[in-house]
DNA sequence: GTGAAAGCGCTAACAG
DNA sequence: CTGTTAGCGCTTTCAC
């Protein structure tokens, strides 16, 4: 068998090259070290002649420090995920840290995968699907890597958090829709078992029940446009039909919006729908959704602060953060006469 | 200042424990290296109690082979690039790769980009979104690691490419529009450099060229939904309207759509409009669009075979993969009165 | 089948 | 500032 990279030049070629001690040239490549000037130019010139370039591998072990974060995700098609990773690998690259991408599915979940993204050595672990077992938050504090999940809290998980906050954009929007004079609120679910979920709905039906009203329907997706497309089928084929309609997220909101429409329903007319994400089609014409911005930048830019500080400071007290959501009033739901929101 | 890793623990550790050799507990991870059950069985009772997981890192530097495939992207957040993205991870992860995602935008170009992943030792490259320069290329071609750029080819450079057959896509598009019995046809542009914009344009203005037509007009836009609807006003704003509309994307194509019946025109009836890449959302509803479908799965399948055949067998030989696309029909654009396409 | 030992390429004391 | 040296944790001959 040939080695695997027969063309690869180490710092000792180069330290030869240019004449210098091996150290030298490690020296030149970390930013800080003490080293003549002249010293170094001797060294870049030999490195750009045989084409150097520090093996990180080797670096990462001797530092023990790979700069590489693991981000756990699953359904990354979704539109709203997807621009969260953009989001997740841009930022991390800003502060010189690498993207290690975890694809979890039912293949490989998400107990499988962490122990793979560990034995790569990951500094950090942003999760932004599925819950940690108990089992593997122990195992990542036993290994002292930081992990912080992403929109989804857990009590009794002693793991950072930082997410929206969803109950109170569902609060925000059952306010919006009561004002507005409706009278019969009907919701369709996301996964039931996600802990988003879980606070949308609750936030809608305690600001519903605050107001002396009940839900008037339910009926449960998986957040995808197919199943907020059939779910609101089920939902306004019965005899009596809700007037508004909070859909636990975007996609499932503009898949009822186009059933309401093939039922012959007018949006908003006959039926407010509004939903959650703030998508970029949320905002296209035909559907011109009312729904919560969920503040990407920030909810990101707290997420990746709160886990390199983690990282970096070796902090290891527990910390959550909730950030609010914004009212994004568009055409899907009809107004209260007053608006004074 | 402190160790980073006060408590990760080695084989040697285990080695201890299990009262064995550490090459012993290498080599129970080692598939096929030759150890006795019952020593394995100590050794991984050992290891199972100490938490022990072998470092892939170390184990990287000492095979010189780190099972990393560098994955660049722009534009994540697009729900085309974020489907291959998802692909892609998967199918990697099928084969025991991992996915080193390289987010590339202004301020992280790709020959910024490059160089930091190969000196990750990443063992192959998946370009999906620009394409390199030829010292890039050469600096790749010298590293000994295999590039395949997805989506986009280049005569000149010596790189594996694999991508659907977007001329031939246009081709078909265009087909189904003269059969129709269309008059006059509009393009809009992808951003205007990408090969993938070329081609598409190519195929179709050539078809119609065989047919004696010539493109009406031609507006540019850059692939997002934005882009459409504006460059669709432009073109539908005018006094002589096109009849046929040829997005170079599936977005831009939800966009004019949008915006054509902001104008009160009908699709299909006023204005035919057809897209490409067959999206997920180009099937809801409001929309129901004409596309050429990329054979997703196929395209990503070859791109990884491609991509590991070359790491694993050292072939050196360029490849380069056409595939053809699919057409779907569905109702925004007017059909020839008899379908026999 | 097994242990000893020599690396993999780089970093980080440690003495100058 | 600089070279020498001892690792980082694992793999892989090489003798036994």
């Amino acid at each position: 068998m040939k080695t695997k990279y027969p063309d690869s030049v180490s710092s000792i070629d180069v330290a030869r090259l240019a004449g210098v001690s091996q150290a030298a040239v490690s020296r030149t490549y970390t930013p800080g070290a003490s080293i003549s000037d002249k010293k170094r130019r001797k060294v870049l010139a030999a490195a750009e002649q045989l084409g150097y370039q520090p093996n990180i591998i080797a670096r990462s072990l001797s530092r023990r420090s790979t700069r590489l974060i693991g981000i756990v995700m699953a359904k990354i098609g979704d539109p709203f995920y997807a621009k969260i990773l953009a989001t997740f690998s841009r930022k991390l690259q800003d502060k010189g840290y690498w993207s290690l991408l975890l694809n979890v599915n039912d293949d490989l979940a998400l107990d499988d995968a962490l122990p793979q993204a560990l034995q790569y050595q990951v500094e950090g672990i942003v999760l932004t699907s599925a819950t940690l077992s108990t089992t593997m938050v122990s195992h990542c504090k036993n290994l002292n890597v930081p992990v912080v999940m992403f929109n989804r809290f857990s009590w009794e998980l002693d793991v950072n958090a930082v997410g929206c906050d969803h109950a109170g954009g569902a609060r925000m929007l059952a306010d919006l829709l009561i004002k507005a004079g409706h009278e019969r609120f009907a919701y369709i679910s996301g996964e039931k078992d996600s802990s988003t979920n879980r606070e949308r709905e609750k936030g809608f039906t305690e600001r519903l029940s605050d107001d002396g009203h009940a839900l008037f329907a339910r009926e449960s997706g998986d957040y995808s446009y197919e199943s907020g497309f059939t779910a609101a089928d089920r939902l306004l084929s019965t005899n009596g039909q809700p007037d508004a309609l909070f859909c636990a997220n975007d996609l499932m909101a503009m898949g009822a919006i186009d059933q309401a429409r093939e039922l012959g329903l007018q949006v908003p007319g006959d039926l407010s729908v509004v939903g959650f994400d703030d998508v970029a089609m949320a905002a296209w014409e035909q559907y011109s959704l009312t729904t919560i911005q969920q503040p990407m930048e920030r909810l990101v830019s707290a997420t990746v602060d709160v886990l390199i500080n983690a990282i970096e400071s070796r902090e290891m007290e527990r910390v959550i953060k909730v950030i609010p959501g914004r009212l994004v009033i568009r055409d899907s739901a009809r107004l209260p006469e007053k608006i004074n929101i």
